[in-house]
RNA sequence: GCGGGUGUGGUGAAAUUGGUAGACACGCUAGACUUAGGAUCUAGUGCCGCGAGGCGUGGGGGUUCGAGUCCCUCCACCCGCACCA
C-alpha cells in the first residue's frame, strides 16, 4: 500500500476533532507546561511558508512534552483588532468585521491543514467583546493606580488621594509626567477639573498633550516602536512630531523592573540586549541652570557632571516649552525662521541627515551654577524634545555634537580634561585628568564625577538621577478598528471609568469607519453614540492593536471565564508561558508591553508569577528568491545590451515550484518599477559592477505571456535572471501558500521539510528542490511497515542487538536535540535510522512501534495511521514516549582513528574496554602505522578512550 | 557610531565538553530496471594530484599532543538601535 498523504491526513483531521484529541483540562495531577505561539493578526494576504516554522516547531514541542507526561497547553487565537485589519477592510471596500472573521475563517483552515494540536476550545479573538470586555477591565485598572517607586509596585489612586489629601506632594514617591510640588492646603483648594489634571499626572493609564507620532496617510498617531525609520511600520508612511491631547500608558514607571528581570529570563542575549538598549538606563545628574533675568530654570540631564566647567552654552530642543518665554525680541525672527525650518522636516528628514550643524540663539543667558558664568542658550534639532529634559549644558571640548555646533556658531571651547595619558582615548571615553576646573583639578573624571554630584546635592542645585531612553506608550488611536476607552467625560471635560457591570463597552456599528482627517477619530462621527443619555461623552478614540495582545497569553488559561479575565485557580495551576516561540520584531513592542501588563496585575495581586514568558525562541524569517529578470541582446559591437521590463506584471500566474520573477532596476526600497532612469542604471550597476560596460536601452515594449509584443521578436532576446535572497511578499512574486505544498505533498512532509530546512532561529530562503528528500524519506519510513506484496506486516520476531541499537539511538539523539530545539537534526536522525533499519531488513514491532511514538511529534498524522493499523485504538499522540535503554547503546569495540601529531593515518577497531596501555601498545604495532614512524623517535602518545589514539613522532 | 549575530563542499547544513570536518539531504555523474516518469534501486561525489600524497571550516597570528570549536587581530555580510546629552 502506497503512502497517500491526502487521504490519511483529511481521516485523522476529522479524528481528533471528534474525539477532542488535543483538549487540555486545567483539572490535572500532570506536571503543566505551557506552550505559546504569538497569535497572528489575520491579514487578508493569509500564511505563507514562513509564518508555520514557528507554530510547527511549537507543535513538536507541546506534542512531545505531552508524550512525555505533562499536562501541555497549546492554544492559538487571532490578533484581530488593529490596523492591518483595518487597512486591509478598507482596501477591499468592506466593514473590518467582516474582512476579519473571513481572514479569520481562512487562517483557521490554513492551520487546521498542518496538523497542529492546538486546543481550539480556547481560541481568543481579541475583537470578540468577550475577550475585549477584560482588556477594557485591565485598562481601567492602570487608569486606577499609580506607581510607587519606592515600594516598586502599583498602588490604587485612592491611596495617592489620601496622600494628597493630607500631606500633599511632600515625600510622595510617584512616578510622574512631570515634577509636581504643592501642599495639602493648596491640593484642597484646587478645583474638580484641577485634581483631576494633577491625578492624570500620576495615573498608570492617563491622558496628557504630548509631542506624539502623527501619520497622516493612516490618520492616527503611533507609538515609538511603530515607527521605523521615521516611517510607520504598518505601510511606511511619512510621520511628523505634533502635540496632541493622548491616552498614554506610564510603562516608564516599570524601566527599572523591565532592565533587571530580564536576567531571570531564557532568551537570547541578541533578545535581552534589544529590550536592555530600548530601556536604555543611563546614569547622571539631573541640575537646574538659572536664567539671567527670567525666574524660571532649566533643568537638564548629564551623564558627565564633570565636565560642568567646560559648560559653554546651553541648548534646548527646538518644542521646549521655555522657548517662547525666553528668546529675546531682537532673536524673534530668528527663532522663528528656525521653528519654521524644522516643521518642514519630517522625522525621516531629521534621521537622514544628522551631519548638518543647524540652530538658532534664543537671545537669553544661563547661569552655571558652580562658576556665575552667563552662557547663551541656543536651540537645536539636535537636541531631542523627549530624551532627558529636551535641553542640555553643551560642552564642546568634551562632546562630537557640541563641538560641531560650537565651531559653526563660532561659540568658545574651554579644554577641561587632560587626555594626554591614554594615547588612543576618543572623546567619548570617560578618562583623563581634570583641567580648567576649579576645585575638579587634577582629579580623574570619574573621580570628579562623584565629586560633583555631591556639590550640587550639597548646593542645592542638582542631584544624581537614573535616565532612561524608554518613553511612555501612546495608546490613543484615531481610528475605528479598536477597543472603545471604557471611560466616559463630564461637561468639564474630567475623565471618569466605567463600571465594572457596564464592561463591556461594544465598539458601536458604523457605516463609514475610515479614518478622518485632522486627528478626529472616525468614532466621533457617530454622535447619537458620543453623547450619552446621561449627559457623559464617550472617549472617540480606540486603543492600539497592542491592547489586546498584552495579554492573551493568560486568557487562553481561563478562556471562556465570564466572571474574570482568568480565574485564581487557572492561574495558579498554569503560572506563566514555559516557552513562547515568535518573531524578533516583537522584541520591544509587543513583549515590553505584555511584561508591564503582567506586572500590573502581579501588583495587584491578580498573578502569582512577575513575568510572563520563561523562555523565549525566535524563529528566523523563511526568506523567498527575488528575481530581477533582464532581457540581453547581443550586438554586433560585442557589448551586451540590457533591455529591461517589468515583466511580473504581465505574466500569467505563476505555476506552483516556479520562481516568481520580479523586474526591476535595483533601488533601495524595491517597490519603484523604475524603467531606464539614469538612477535605476547607475544602481544596477553600482549592485552587480561586472556590468558596467554594457550599454543599456530604454524599454517602450509591451510584454504579453512572456514575450515582447511592441519591439523586435523575442528571438532576438536572452533572459537574463540574476536573484537574490529576501522577504517573501506579494510585492516580488514570491510567496509561497502552505496549503500548495500540502496539496501536494502533505501536510507532514511540509512540517518536517520546514524543520529539516536548518536551524530554527536561522533566517533561511525556502528551497521547494530539498522537499524532494524528504517526501522520499517519509515513503520509506512507511514501506517499513510493509512487505513486498504491499501488505501492512509487522513481525513479532524479537529483535537483534543491532536493530535494538539503531532504536535507542534514535530516541537518545531525538529526545537530546528537541530538548535543545534542534528539530533540522532530529529529521536527519530518523533518516539515518530509516536507512539503517531498510538495509537491514527490519519489520519488526518491537523496533517500529516506539518508532512511530518518537516519530508522532514531526509527522501527527502518518504515525497515528501506522499505530492504528499496528492494532491500537486509542491515539497516538496519547500514548507515551518510548524509554531510552542505555544497555542498548553499549559498544563492543570502537573504531579509533590513529593520528600522527595530530593527522589521522589510519582507523583499527579495538574492544570499547581494552586499557590505554593496551591500545598504546597496539595502535604502535600496526602496519599502517609503523611505516610512519621509520626513522622517527616516538616522543608520546595520546590515547583518549573512546575517542582517538594520537602519537606524536619527531 | 553603538550593540548583537553569522561566515564550513556546487547548495541547505551537521560536528552537544577542544578529539575521525562535511552526518542528513539537495544537486550532479555513471549504471540498473524500464523505456518518456517529476518513479525506484546501486555506486560515486570537499579541492588538487595518475599515484603516493598534499591542501582544506572568511584572512593572518597564537595556545595545545590535537582547534570549525579557545585567545588576539583583520575582513565580509546580516539584524537591531542611532544627534540618547
Amino acid at each position: 500500500m502506497d503512502y497517500r498523504p491526502r487521504d490519511i491526513e483529511k481521516k485523522w483531521q476529522k479524528y481528533w476533532e471528534q474525539e477532542e484529541v488535543y483538549k487540555v483540562s486545567n483539572d490535572s495531577d500532570r506536571p503543566k507546561f505551557y506552550v505559546l505561539d504569538m497569535f497572528p493578526y489575520p491579514s487578508g494576504a493569509g500564511l505563507h511558508v514562513g509564518h508555520p516554522l514557528g507554530y510547527i516547531a511549537s507543535d513538536i514541542f507541546a506534542r512531545y512534552k505531552r508524550l512525555k507526561g505533562f499536562n501541555v497547553l497549546h492554544p492559538m487565537g487571532y490578533d484581530a483588532f488593529g490596523l492591518p485589519a483595518e487597512q486591509y477592510a478598507i482596501q477591499m471596500g468592506v466593514h473590518p468585521a467582516k474582512s476579519t472573521s473571513e481572514n479569520i475563517a481562512r487562517y483557521r483552515s490554513q492551520l487546521d491543514n498542518l496538523g497542529f494540536s492546538f486546543d481550539w476550545s480556547r481560541e481568543v479573538n481579541t475583537s470578540n467583546p468577550a475577550y475585549y470586555k477584560w482588556t477594557q477591565w485591565i485598562f481601567l485598572k492602570l487608569f486606577e493606580h499609580w506607581y510607587d517607586a519606592e515600594q516598586q509596585k502599583a498602588r490604587p489612586i485612592s491611596e495617592l488621594l489620601a496622600h494628597l489629601e493630607a500631606k500633599g506632594t511632600d515625600a510622595l514617591p510617584a512616578a510622574c509626567s512631570e515634577q509636581m510640588d504643592f501642599s495639602a492646603a493648596d491640593w484642597q483648594a484646587k478645583s474638580a477639573k484641577a485634581k483631576d489634571e494633577v491625578l492624570m499626572n500620576y495615573r498608570l493609564a492617563y491622558k496628557k498633550q504630548t509631542f506624539v507620532n502623527w501619520c497622516e496617510a493612516l490618520g492616527t498617531v503611533l507609538a515609538n516602536d511603530e515607527v521605523k525609520d521615521g516611517l510607520s511600520e504598518r505601510g511606511g508612511h511619512p510621520v511628523e512630531r505634533r502635540p496632541m491631547l493622548q491616552w498614554s500608558l506610564r510603562i516608564t514607571a516599570y524601566a527599572e523592573r523591565l532592565l533587571n528581570d530580564l536576567d531571570e529570563l531564557e532568551w537570547s542575549d541578541a533578545m535581552k540586549k534589544m529590550q536592555a538598549n530600548w530601556i536604555g538606563r543611563s546614569t547622571g545628574a539631573q541640575l537646574f541652570f538659572d536664567l539671567d533675568g527670567h525666574d524660571e530654570k532649566i533643568e537638564i540631564f548629564t551623564t558627565r557632571p564633570d565636565t560642568i566647567f567646560g559648560a559653554t552654552f546651553m541648548v534646548l530642543a527646538p518644542e521646549h516649552d521655555l522657548v517662547a518665554q525666553i528668546k529675546t525680541p531682537e532673536q524673534s525672527a530668528a527663532i522663528a525662521d528656525y521653528l519654521d525650518y524644522v516643521n518642514t522636516r519630517s522625522e525621516r528628514d531629521r534621521m537622514s541627515d544628522v551631519k548638518t550643524v543647524t540652530g538658532a540663539f534664543t537671545g537669553a543667558h544661563a547661569i552655571n551654577p558652580f562658576n556665575g558664568e552667563k552662557v547663551p542658550v541656543w536651540i537645536s534639532e539636535y537636541v531631542l524634545k523627549d530624551y532627558g529634559t529636551g535641553a542640555i549644558m553643551a560642552v564642546p571640548a568634551d562632546d562630537e555634537r557640541d563641538r560641531r555646533f560650537a565651531e559653526k556658531f563660532d561659540l568658545p571651547i574651554i579644554d577641561i580634561i587632560d587626555k594626554s595619558a591614554h594615547p588612543g582615548a576618543t572623546i567619548e571615553d570617560k578618562v583623563g585628568t581634570m583641567i580648567n576646573s576649579d576645585f575638579l583639578n587634577g582629579m580623574e573624571v570619574k573621580e570628579a564625577i562623584s565629586a560633583t554630584i555631591a556639590a550640587m546635592q550639597e548646593k542645592g542645585i542638582g542631584r544624581e538621577k537614573v535616565n532612561y531612553k524608554l518613553r511612555d506608550a501612546i495608546y490613543s488611536r484615531q481610528r475605528y478598528w479598536g477597543e472603545p476607552f471604557p471611560v466616559i467625560y463630564d461637561k468639564e471635560g474630567i475623565a471618569h471609568p466605567l463600571k465594572e457591570e457596564d464592561l463591556p463597552l461594544e465598539l458601536p456599528e458604523l457605516d463609514d469607519f475610515k479614518p478622518a482627517s485632522g486627528g478626529q477619530s472616525p468614532l466621533a462621527r457617530k454622535t447619537d453614540w458620543v453623547e450619552r443619555a446621561d449627559g457623559f461623552f464617550h472617549e472617540t478614540d480606540t486603543m492600539p492593536g497592542f491592547a489586546g495582545s498584552s495579554w492573551y497569553f493568560l486568557r487562553y488559561m481561563d478562556a471562556n471565564n465570564s466572571d474574570a479575565f482568568v480565574s485564581k485557580q487557572a492561574v495558579d495551576y498554569w503560572r506563566d508561558v514555559d516557552l513562547y516561540v515568535g518573531g524578533t520584531e516583537h522584541a520591544v513592542g509587543h513583549l515590553m508591553y505584555a511584561r508591564v501588563w503582567h506586572k500590573l496585575l502581579y501588583d495587584l495581586g491578580y498573578l502569582p508569577t512577575n513575568e510572563p514568558f520563561r523562555k523565549l525562541i525566535n524563529q528566523g524569517m523563511i526568506q523567498g528568491v527575488i528575481e530581477y529578470i533582464c532581457l540581453l541582446k547581443e550586438k554586433t559591437d560585442g557589448k551586451n545590451h540590457f533591455i529591461c521590463a517589468d515583466f511580473a506584471e504581465k505574466r500569467p500566474e505563476s505555476e506552483y515550484a516556479r520562481l516568481p520573477v520580479y523586474v526591476d532596476y535595483v533601488s533601495d526600497y524595491g517597490t519603484e518599477k523604475s524603467h531606464l532612469s539614469a538612477e535605476g542604471i547607475r544602481q544596477f550597476i553600482e549592485w552587480r559592477p561586472e556590468y558596467k560596460d554594457a550599454i543599456f536601452e530604454g524599454c517602450g515594449g509591451t510584454y504579453r505571456d512572456g514575450k515582447l509584443e511592441s519591439e523586435g521578436s523575442p528571438e532576438d532576446f536572452r533572459f537574463y535572471t540574476i536573484s537574490e535572497v529576501g522577504k517573501m511578499s506579494k510585492r516580488y512574486f514570491n510567496v509561497i501558500n502552505p496549503d500548495d505544498v500540502v496539496e501536494r505533498y502533505g501536510s507532514d512532509c511540509f512540517r518536517l521539510y520546514e524543520m529539516f530546512l536548518g536551524p530554527i532561529e536561522q533566517a533561511k530562503p525556502w528551497d521547494t528542490k530539498g522537499i524532494d528528500g524528504v517526501s522520499r524519506f517519509l515513503r520509506k519510513f512507511w514501506s517499513l511497515f510493509f512487505n513486498d506484496k504491499g501488505e501492512f506486516f509487522c513481525s513479532e520476531e524479537p529483535a537483534t542487538k543491532a536493530e535494538l541499537k539503531i532504536l535507542h539511538k534514535t530516541i537518545k539523539k531525538v529526545c537530546d536535540d528537541i530538548e535543545r530545539f534542534s528539530f533540522n537534526t532530529c529529521v536527519s536522525a530518523f533518516m539515518t535510522a530509516t536507512n539503517e533499519l531498510l538495509k537491514l531488513k527490519c519489520n519488526k514491532k518491537e523496533i517500529l512501534e516506539p518508532l512511530v511514538t518518537l516519530i508522532a511529534p514531526f509527522a501527527p498524522y502518518m504515525s497515528e495511521d501506522l499505530w492504528h493499523k499496528l492494532g491500537h485504538a486509542n491515539s497516538v499522540h496519547l500514548d507515551t514516549y518510548p524509554e531510552l535503554i542505555e544497555e542498548h547503546l553499549k559498544e563492543d569495540a570502537f573504531t579509533y582513528p590513529i593520528a600522527i601529531n595530530g593527522k589521522t593515518r589510519s582507523k583499527m577497531d579495538f574492544p570499547a574496554d581494552l586499557s590505554k596501555e593496551e591500545l598504546e601498545k597496539q595502535a604502535l604495532a600496526l602496519e599502517g602505522i609503523q611505516k610512519w614512524l621509520e626513522g622517527k623517535t616516538v616522543r608520546k602518545v595520546i590515547v583518549v578512550p573512546k575517542r582517538m589514539i594520537n602519537i606524536v613522532v619527531g
